[in-house]
DNA sequence: CGGTGTCTAGG
DNA sequence: CACCTAGACACCG
């Protein structure tokens, strides 16, 4: 019914919770108001309903466009075992993350519908119900699924047409055609691979945790005097601030602050500050980390199968969500035992390549300046030679204090830091921070050129733009507030440099695969953190993988600079890093 | 039960 | 008044 090589709209209908599983049903739509559902809840669909087969046809079908919202699920649901989704492939969600990234994030359906069309859908528990009442897609009519579903696949249709045309008009069809749209085909395998993780490991790091936890906190109420939740910052701001009288060095919206920062200050005073931090660290790895790592190892495969989101970055960065894999500790030592259960299968080996420095080579890159480019050209330590100007010391003479204050004047130019938060963070007067960073901009003067060039950019033009030309609107720059406009300028410093190197990384991810692919090689990319990518390897391979992935990382893009790659190989991602 | 605040993990 | 984040928990209405 459907006429021939027409542009068709495919909705999936898919469980509130399930990610991958099987699809209940999928709706057709070709023009105005016109859809039809494919039920594929058993054998009973009625007669007026396309069939399975024409379905796969369709999907194959290379002189229709598909236009999809979150092709990268729709290709985990339905791309296997002879079905598979060819192009041409328009995806909504991309498309409207690339018109405005942050203008409606998470660019879910409704939301976009609501923008772009001023269309609103009903949502899922319209037809499934909340709470007790809900039911399961299998038991909904097949009238009100049909329905329902045709009403979202009308929607993906329109949006298609509207932001089509708004992606060819503000110059971002190569970006989607060549990089976002081919990206969400590899997330869509990393998320299907998945990362073999250690359960035994896990709880049996659990267990010590909590027995360390238990001991730590009877040592607490013994101090107090009493039980309370030290989990519960208002119960604790009252025994260390009211009942045990200590100073009082920060306060918040609420009330004191417990933080990180004032209860390592607290700690030569009272033996109960050091006691809480250590509680905090072994909560936070309970609660977030080998609990909840330990519930998301997927029973079929024994592995964590997290999402990469790729429109939630405001800059363009990938997120990691369900778990958040991008998070996973790697600072302390029980961080890295963490990281130690998560490994390779027997006969494989893991692989994490890191870039080092890329957002600072990248500031190299667009500012050109001088001594920046020679540092790294020179592949020289540039925290130390920062920190040798700013002490006018001989680099070698660098104390390492010296170069850690460096490395954070390094870091703040990234992010447009002032004085004020500079002189905190180093716990320095104000006018001192206030001249490291005038002579950090004396000896990099090509960056402060570069800095009040693409803010005044900025200003003129409303938005910022990154390497692969994707494009940050930032409306904070127009408002009156100062510290509304000042915040604007730091995200239009910002995002260029954070955005370039997230672009740079994804041309890396699409030119991995498509080299492991095209080498027949079995390797498989299972992670990325944003500078860091991790693959699984077969022993056999870990040698040519580890090549091809350093020469595409080294050279993902052309720049004035060399970037630089660390390798690692393990039986587990502890050990590879 | 949803929204807000605080805190902490990563880059 | 340092950028980009996710998520746990407490607490409030």
């Amino acid at each position: 019914a459907i006429p021939a090589g027409a542009p068709v709209a495919i909705h999936a209908m898919r469980e509130p919770e399930s990610v991958h599983g099987r699809v209940p049903a999928i709706a057709l739509a070709w023009s105005p108001g016109e859809a039809v559902l494919v039920d594929l809840r058993g054998e009973g669909s009625s007669g007026s309903h396309a069939s399975l087969a024409s379905l796969a046809t369709l999907f194959a079908d290379t002189t229709r466009t598909k236009f999809v919202h979150d092709v990268k699920r729709l290709i985990e649901c339905v791309d296997h075992d002879g079905t598979t989704l060819r192009g041409p492939i328009f995806d909504t969600m991309l498309a409207s993350y690339l018109v405005e990234p942050t203008k409606v994030i998470p660019h879910r359906l409704e939301q976009v519908s609501k923008e772009y069309l001023q269309r609103w859908l009903p949502p899922l528990k319209a037809i499934v119900g909340s709470g007790r009442e809900e039911k399961s897609l299998a038991d909904v009519p097949v009238e009100a699924l049909a329905a329902h579903a045709g009403e979202h696949a009308d929607v993906v249709r329109a949006l298609g047409v509207v932001l089509d045309e708004k992606l060819d008009a503000i110059g971002l069809r190569k970006l989607y055609d060549e990089t976002e749209l081919p990206l969400a085909r590899v997330l869509a395998k990393m998320e299907v691979a998945g990362i073999r993780v250690d359960r035994d490991d896990l709880e049996t790091m659990g267990q010590e945790f909590r027995a360390r936890k238990a001991e730590i906190e009877r040592h607490i109420y013994a101090l107090a005097g009493h039980e309370f939740n030290i989990g519960s910052t208002k119960q604790l701001a009252d025994v260390l601030f009211e009942e045990l009288k200590l100073p009082v060095i920060k306060k918040n919206k609420t009330g004191y602050s417990t933080d990180a920062e004032v209860l390592e200050r607290l700690a030569p005073n009272h033996e109960i500050a050091a006691r809480v931090l250590a509680q905090r660290e072994l909560a936070k790895l309970i609660n977030t980390y080998t609990d909840v790592l330990a519930e998301s190892i997927a029973l079929e495969t024994g592995r964590i199968h997290a999402s990469f989101q790729q429109t939630t970055g405001a800059s363009g960065r990938l997120i990691s969500t369900d778990p958040d894999l991008q998070r996973t500790p790697v600072r302390t030592p029980e961080g890295k035992r963490i990281r130690r259960a998560f490994v390779a299968p027997s006969g494989t080996k893991l692989i994490a390549a890191d870039w080092s420095q890329i957002e600072l080579r990248v500031l190299a890159h667009f500012s050109d300046d001088a001594n920046l480019v020679e540092a790294f050209e020179k592949n020289l330590d540039l925290h130390r030679r920062t920190a040798s100007l700013l002490f006018s010391v001989a680099p070698e003479a660098v104390t390492p204090e010296q170069r850690n204050i460096g490395k954070t004047v390094n870091f703040a130019t990234i992010y447009g830091q002032g004085a004020t938060a500079l002189g905190q963070i180093l716990s320095i007067p104000r006018k001192d921070a206030q001249r490291y960073i005038e002579q950090y901009f004396e000896h990099y003067a090509g960056v402060r050129r570069w800095l009040d060039r693409t803010i005044e950019e900025a200003h003129r033009d409303g938005f910022v733009t990154t390497i692969l030309g994707r494009r940050r609107y930032i409306p904070e720059l127009s408002m009156r507030n100062d510290t509304d406009r000042s915040a604007g300028e730091r995200m239009a410093a910002n995002t260029p440099i954070q955005g370039s190197a997230a672009d740079l990384c994804k041309v890396a991810m699409l030119g991995i695969d498509r080299r492991l692919t095209s080498e027949g090689l079995r390797t498989r990319m299972l992670l990325q953190v944003h500078d860091e990518l991790v693959f699984e390897a077969p022993d056999d391979e870990v040698e040519r993988a580890s090549a091809v992935v350093r020469a595409v990382m080294e050279d993902p893009y052309p720049l004035k600079v060399p970037l630089v790659v660390s390798i690692g190989v393990g039986q587990s991602w502890g050990e590879a890093k």
